[in-house]
DNA sequence: CGTATGACGTGCA
DNA sequence: GTGCACGCCATAC
């Protein structure tokens, strides 16, 4: 089965794999989960299934900005400073 | 199965 | 340059 994991399995595998001090946008995320348009279903993903695990506040969006976090987009943008990542 | 929702992205006024 | 509206994909209910 190609599809053994769901777009989100894939996702969030993706996020986990991102290293330290990178961050990837919700398009290269998608892109890399096999669905470069699914950016929109990305977000979506990571926003009910955040785990400890997976680095979400790596993920931005293209503008550059944080976009959300479900732990507070205040903390993600400083992570993002601490690995200087922005 | 169909509907509703969402941490986005792009286009146009 | 800023703001609004639409479209896109996947998940959850």
């Amino acid at each position: 089965m190609l599809q053994s994991k769901t777009f989100k399995q894939k996702v969030l595998e993706v996020v986990s794999k991102i290293p330290k001090g990178k961050a990837l946008s919700y398009k290269e995320v998608a892109k890399r989960a096999g669905s470069p348009k699914a950016f929109r279903a990305v977000g979506n993903i990571l926003n009910k299934n955040y785990d400890s695990k997976i680095p979400c506040h790596r993920v931005i969006r293209s503008d550059g900005k944080a976009g959300g976090y479900n732990r507070g987009i205040k903390a993600k943008i400083k992570k993002l400073k601490e690995e200087k990542v922005l």
